[in-house]
Formats: C-alpha cells, sequence, structure tokens
DNA sequence: CCTTTCGCATACCATCGGTATGCCAGTCAC
DNA sequence: GTGACTGGCATACCGATGGTATGCGAAAGG
C-alpha cells in the first residue's frame, strides 16, 4: 500500500469511529482512547492527523453537515418552482435530522464545542446556504416580502432545528405531520 | 451564624462563581478546583451540595431560566390584549437572551450537558411555559388557526433562541430590528 | 455537658487530553 | 540498486481533571 493510500486510510477511520462514538455517547463522554482503540491506531496516529480532540470532532462535524446539505440539495433541485424548491428542502432537511446521529453532532455538541459562530460559519457553508439562496431568490421573485434574508434565514433555521430534536425526543409519528403543517403554516403565512 | 445560614452561604458561593466562570469560559473549561477557589471553599463543600460537576450546571442553568421566565412573564403582564401579550413576551425573550451569559448557559452548553430532553423539560418548566399558554389563549380565542400548540411553540422558541445567538455573533444593531421584524411578520402570518 | 450529626477540609485515585521522542517502512536522487 | 531522507505512526510519559474516602471541628439536641 502507498504512503498516501495508508494516510487517507487511517484518517478515514478515525473519522469513521469518532463520529460513531460522538453520536452515541456524546462528545464529553468520548475518551480519545476509545476513539483509538477502535479505530486501531494509537494516539500519536491521531495526533498526527488532527490538531486535537476538538479538531477531530470539527472534521467529523464537517462530514455530517456536508451529508445533510447534500439531501437538501438533492430533494430541492428535484423541483423546478422556486416556492416548491423551499418547502421541499425543509421537508428533506427535517427528515435528514431526524437521524439522532445528525442530531447529538451538530444540533447539540457543535455549537458548544466548536463555539456558535464557527458552527454558523460551517452550518453556512452547507446546508443552511441553500436556505438562505432559496429565501433570496424568493424575496426576488416577489413571493416574499422585501426584507433582509439573513434574519429570516436564521429564524427559520432555528425553528426547524429545534423542531427535529422535539421530534426525535416525542417518539410520536404524529408529531412530525402536525409540525410539518405547522412549520407549512408559517411558510405560507409568510408568503405574499 | 447558625448551621442553615451557613449551608446556605456557601450553596450559594458556589453557584454565583460557577455561573460566572460558566458564562464566560463555558463548561468544557472550566475546572472544579477553579470554581471551589474562587468561591472561597474546597471540594469537599462542593461535593456535599452537589453530585457532580453536571448538577451544579443544572442548578446554575435553573437560576438563569427562571431569571429570563421572570423578565418574559413581567413583560407580557404589562399588556391586556393577548395578541399583545405575545408579541411582547416574545421581544422581552430576545432582550433577555441578548445576555451573553444567558446564551453560554442557557443556550449553547445547557443542551449539550444535561441532554436535549432534561433541557427542554426545565425549559417548559419556566419561559417556554409562558408562551406556550400564550399561543394556547390565543388558538382558544381564535386569533390562531385552531392547531396543537406544542410544535408551534418549539418552532417558536428555536427560532428566537437562534435570533438570539446570531443577534450577538452579530453585533450590528441594526439586524436587531430587521430580526424582530421578521419574527413579528411571522406571527402576523399565523394570526387570522 | 456529653453525644450526635452536619458541613466541610484533606488526601488520594483513575483517567483524561496532550506532548516528546524514537522507530520503521516508503520515497527519491543518483 | 542503494544510500540518505522523511513521513506515518507507536511508545512512554506528564500535568490536570472529575470524583471519592476519610477525618475533624463546631453547632445542634437532650
Amino acid at each position: 500500500m502507498t504512503r498516501a493510500e495508508q494516510r487517507e486510510q487511517t484518517r478515514r477511520a478515525l473519522i469513521r469511529e469518532a463520529r460513531r462514538l460522538f453520536a452515541t455517547q456524546g462528545y464529553g463522554r468520548v475518551g480519545l482512547s476509545e476513539v483509538v482503540k477502535a479505530a486501531g491506531v494509537t494516539k500519536g496516529a491521531l495526533y498526527h492527523h488532527f490538531a486535537g480532540k476538538a479538531e477531530l470532532f470539527r472534521a467529523v462535524l464537517h462530514e455530517v453537515m456536508r451529508e445533510v446539505a447534500g439531501r437538501v440539495a438533492a430533494a430541492a433541485e428535484a423541483h423546478d418552482d422556486p416556492w416548491r424548491q423551499l418547502t421541499e428542502g425543509c421537508r428533506a432537511f427535517l427528515a435528514a435530522t431526524a437521524d439522532p446521529e445528525v442530531q447529538r453532532i451538530m444540533l447539540l455538541d457543535g455549537p458548544a464545542v466548536l463555539g456558535w459562530s464557527e458552527w454558523r460559519a460551517m452550518d453556512e457553508d452547507t446546508s443552511a446556504r441553500h436556505l438562505a439562496e432559496a429565501l433570496a431568490g424568493l424575496v426576488e421573485a416577489g413571493d416574499l416580502a422585501r426584507q433582509p434574508v439573513e434574519p429570516l434565514t436564521r429564524l427559520l433555521s432555528g425553528a426547524m432545528n429545534e423542531a427535529a430534536l422535539w421530534l426525535a425526543a416525542s417518539g410520536r409519528p404524529e408529531d412530525l405531520e402536525d409540525t410539518w403543517s405547522a412549520l407549512a403554516r408559517m411558510l405560507e403565512g409568510l408568503r405574499r
């Protein structure tokens, strides 16, 4: 095996096992010794690839966010009507963040570990950007009142994040439909 | 000094210093040795009053949440019109959570440290209850479409939490007015 | 005034994140 | 091919952390 291959393989193993452990136990309860044992390497390897525990978490979080963004983008691009793109994107976001792995890493530990500013910057680079672009397009097209789009993006993003956490904790299937109805009402209420 | 007085004084000192340190450095970066030194006691005292670091944080969080709830309730009770109570309560919530201490403890570390379910239960017992009651009253009065109020409560609560964090990070004063406008538009859009 | 109990200090422990150092295999110039 | 070199990682170690076991002095109670 070439050197670059070996390197990439080790890095992937570390991220994979760290993701699994962070997701199931939470950032604080996971020791680096657990991670390196699960990945089949030692702490020397970990610190060769990452500057520390927080950096490892950042890599995991980035991977999770890119996956969520991919699902949102795919759902939106399946439609042509801009308003439909917004609603379907939101629906896809709620579906993606229903995954407990995503919740724990992206919504709970993410902001606390990296700080909100860094978390938000990463969010803006991935999933939240699709929301912002969709809203900006709708404002331009006149479907939404002319207004700064950033505050609206944050409000809707926060609403969906909290809704996802609530849905996971509630467990009742009918809550998903109720939440979606409430969110849809909210969006319709903003429509011109 | 009587024994109960001494006990209460020590407990208050621990919560006070823990709150200060948690707010400025974040839960993870604060060591218990820092807390007990600032409070003028030892770890023996800390563990006599609290089961561990998380329990100490829980006590701090509860104090913060009760303060926020108090400010929200006071703002709402200053008006008679139920719709006005909702909007003024929301405005007071945004104002209260503008405090960096409140943000770090209540919005960032709270859910990550205690877990979302526990955090939400405490939120429900304090500030979020006012929102839920206001919304329920407005549904009953016909100002809002008849619907389950819990999903709507979570959506609005999450929207405001995220908005508060964004406002603190942005720093630009005009963002507050824009955010409030967007939130007001959202509420008006839901109004019948 | 004697005993009990409560509030807390002291001393200690396992484990944690992080670092310094050494070694071996892959890489490359010639 | 072969030597020097370097990248990838293991080993061994450190200070600090959260947590616990035990002891003690003073207030409470009879």
